[in-house]
DNA sequence: GAGGCGCACGAGAGCGCTCTCACCACGCGG
DNA sequence: CCGCGTGGTGAGAGCGCTCTCGTGCGCCTC
């Protein structure tokens, strides 16, 4: 198993085929610009010795990698135990694939790991970066600035730093928040509650903005806090039901903790949508499809902006198209972009 | 923020230092034999200029990466829906980054994508490959081991081809199956059912084959198959409760089965655990504690198989230690791992 | 038929690093 | 006093590839 067959070169399939290494290197990016003879002959020659391009011999003269870090800087065990992530890393990972792009995985758990992080990125082992879930006192977007490297966030970070050249790829969290509460108004309610999301993290933040937008003069009490999981779910629902008995829709912040808010709201009897209607944020399937009642909720295509995020990243490496050098790119620096969110009404609301 | 600086080079820092590249070299890897005073010299220059080693450059040489691809061979939308890898994936994560080795996250979904797998190994980008999540029928491994590539299987691979050398991590789902339905025989119960996961892969056949080590003449109708899916889980159980309305235990081959078959049970008005004892396997945390009734399950430390698999691999790329070199491993294949499961006693058996 | 042009290919110079080996200056024993 | 080891350093040869240039040849043009 062990390897020990030394790989042949570049030189060896030359000789086999009685060519130049130039001539060969043409036939194996591509072969223009030389005559079907030749190269169906290095082909072979390549065939016949099992030839593979030494990546790192090609890096070195190309200072490409074709290879981007994915960075999650998630420090607890959500990182994956939130369907999120894995749903924008297969966004990712598809675009990369068709771009013949390999996925670094950079996951970090504490500060030491920044650092480490840092270094790795500053290493130039990687073209670019996708960088996630930043949260609001989080070093690591200044030490990719200082890194150099081409970057896209996922999520507007909030940052204070420089913002020149930032990009980032994020939902219209506050627009699909006015969404939901709106609805909910629509629907006659008028005790409106809201359980936050993680209040360090923007899309938190921001789906927060867009419940005060519509509840201008909002009890206080109706905005519990959570953190994203069923548990904070829980936790805050119960708070809820304790100071505003009388609540009457929940506008929670993601679909995990309206699960939670769900179970609570049930065995202390009260019916949804009945009682109290409940709304979500991010439609993950089948969560939110097989909630009891089944869910309404604020849709966002999290593989879509994964897929995004990695298709600006590459443009900006000037090899999203074909040819990128046209007219528009040139390698330019894209702006961030913010997808439109759509509320998907279930039995909940 | 587009780079442009030109990284210095250790030409660069060993003209600032006064020193010949070789020195430079030196006490950037370590720094021994090599006076102090030069040390001292030299880290200041690399200091001063910011310098980071060119990695494909030191590749290229030293034909080592620090990195190893994980390759996840899931078709399905599972890859990350599943917790399981997530796990697996925190670990291997966690033990790679104490020996500073980068991740390459490999998400294939089709059969192109093996040859494109295939190629990267074979490309010599990385160490090793750790591979999971193998089906019958999959051509990935023989394709890496023809890449030569050392490799370490989550899970043993079930494959006819030729086994010396293989390595895997896997937990010993015979005898975990076998605990639980010995545990529901214990019980009292007599028409145990199993609803198997998906049956090209070896863990569900595994656990398929404790299951009938224990239930020797077994009622064929009191196995249903399935594919480690909550809603295979729910059509499994109908089916059961179907042809076997007498049913009183199910053994199911994971906890998201299991989750599937209490929905199906409760809406069929049966009680668990009077009625219908259930127990899953792996022991997925929320998920088990906060089913309902609490899932009595098989637990699998999954965290730790994908640690222990990045051990393995590393050991035998002869890092696993700090100097491997001294008896036992020498850099030789280590063999493969089963690691040992525990019934975990909750509500529902 | 001579000159010019362009196309296909080969020669060779690096990319930035590691590593072997030769070298030099000591210090020591014979 | 000479030779020999020894530990610290530098010179230089690659690692396998890409890419620029230069060269030779065929073809077109006048």
């Amino acid at each position: 198993m062990t390897d020990t067959a030394p790989r042949p070169t570049l030189e060896a399939v030359a000789a086999r085929a009685g060519v130049s290494r130039a001539t060969v290197s043409r036939v194996v990016n591509g072969g223009d610009g030389v005559r079907d003879v030749l190269v169906e002959r290095v082909r072979k020659a390549v065939e016949e010795l099992g030839y593979v391009p030494n990546q790192a011999a090609r890096s070195l003269v190309t200072r490409r990698h074709d290879a981007v870090a994915v960075v999650v800087a998630e420090p607890e065990t959500r990182v994956f135990a939130d369907p999120f992530f894995a749903l924008q890393l297969r966004g990712i990972s598809k675009e990369l694939t068709a771009h013949d792009n390999q996925m670094v995985l950079l996951l970090t758990e504490g500060r030491d790991d920044h650092a480490r992080v840092g270094r790795y990125l500053a290493g130039g082992h990687v073209d670019g970066a996708l960088v996630f879930s930043l949260h609001l006192d989080d070093p690591l977007p200044e030490l990719i600035q200082r890194a150099g490297v081409p970057t896209v966030f996922g999520g507007r970070p909030g940052w204070r730093g420089d913002r020149r050249g930032v990009v980032y790829v994020d939902s219209d969290n506050r627009g699909g928040a006015r969404d939901a509460v709106r609805h909910l108004a629509g629907l006659g309610r008028t005790r409106i509650a809201h359980i936050t999301g993680a209040l360090d993290q923007t899309s938190a933040v921001d789906r927060l903005d867009g419940y005060r937008d519509v509840m201008v003069d909002a009890d206080p009490r109706l905005i519990a806090e959570a953190d994203f999981t069923p548990a904070g779910g829980e936790r805050a629902m119960r708070e809820l039901l304790e100071h505003c008995p009388d609540v009457d829709a929940v506008f929670a912040a993601n679909d995990l903790t309206a699960s939670g808010a769900l179970r609570v709201l049930r065995e202390s009897g009260r019916r949804v949508p009945e009682d109290v209607a409940v709304i979500g944020f991010d439609d993950m399937l089948p969560l939110a499809e097989q909630a009891d009642p089944p869910l309404t909720t604020v849709r966002q295509d999290i593989e879509e902006m994964g897929r995004l995020m990695a298709r600006l990243l590459l443009r900006s490496l000037d090899r999203g198209t074909p040819h990128g050098d046209g007219a528009q790119g040139v390698g330019g620096t894209p702006s961030s972009v913010v997808l439109p969110t759509t509320l998907v009404r279930r039995a909940s609301a």
